[in-house]
DNA sequence: AAACTTAATTAGTTAAAACTAACATTGTGA
DNA sequence: TCACAATGTTAGTTTTAACTAATTAAGTTT
């Protein structure tokens, strides 16, 4: 399976979120996520259709296919692991971590996502501490 | 002044790693370190002339002006302040963090990688297993 | 200084990803 | 049911950033 770019990356994954435990959307809803023109949507899809990855007739529902979903639940959870990283690390809204994950997912590799889980998953309010240079506990025990 | 496009950004500030302490470069210089053909990066540098980032008269050097000395320091700083922590928290390689640098650095805003800086400055071992979650000296301490 | 090599430029093309305007289809309410 | 609104598609354009091939200029060597 050949590699998607970074705009149909972004279109496959807002057509799994435009979804939404459905199994079918339409245009006009991946254009409230993606903010582009109709006509912009329509030709990706024609993309998406040609390598396999959704199906849809013409003016129909979109759906994605097995590999399609495959594809999507990768991005998409890419960018939640990616989205959680940035918002703990960085102290930020969801909001602006999510627009600075969208961005970031098309760039880092696997291994790299990877490890932003583990430290995701292991964040606290010690690990900020320690992470900004504030003192903590065992600075004190050590007399600093 | 108005905000380059990414492109333009890497051609700035390749010039200034190109010139490397001289006052001046040429397109082969460029073009040994961004591996793009010598007619894009005449392009670029027609852009930056407009511009009023750079000088140059035909078939001769290349030099910054003062606006764009300015804004290649701006980039060439960002992208070292970015590799440095790509390469601290990750774990990586000088040249993988690089390449991953050179992408995140069009990316993020000032608010960011002036946080990604503090988090260098204060790095160490501890931080590395504190982001991990791998015990160190306060687990034992309290007893986990 | 003529010939050759290296470097830079010009001209023209390509590809990705967006856009607008115009048109077609579908669905709905009077 | 027919008219209108909402949705989707087509055609054609624009922008950005790359490319190759061909040309021109500069620098070196003999």
């Amino acid at each position: 399976m050949k590699k998607l770019s970074k705009s149909l990356e972004d279109y496959i994954e807002a057509i799994y979120i435009a979804s939404n435990g459905k199994d079918f959307c339409r245009v006009k809803d991946i254009q409230k996520i993606l903010n582009v023109s109709k006509p912009s949507i329509v030709n990706a899809l024609s993309i998406l259709k040609e390598d396999g990855l959704i199906s849809q007739e013409k003016y129909g529902y979109i759906s994605l296919t097995k590999d399609g979903e495959r594809k999507a639940k990768n991005v998409y959870k890419k960018h939640m692991i990616i989205t959680e990283f940035v918002e703990k690390i960085f102290e930020l809204e969801n909001v602006e971590a999510q627009k600075i994950a969208c961005e970031i997912e098309h760039i880092v590799d696997k291994n790299i996502y990877e490890r932003m889980e583990k430290i995701s998953k292991n964040f606290n309010e010690r690990t900020k501490r320690v992470l900004y240079g504030e003192n903590d506990e065992t600075d004190r025990v050590k007399g600093r």
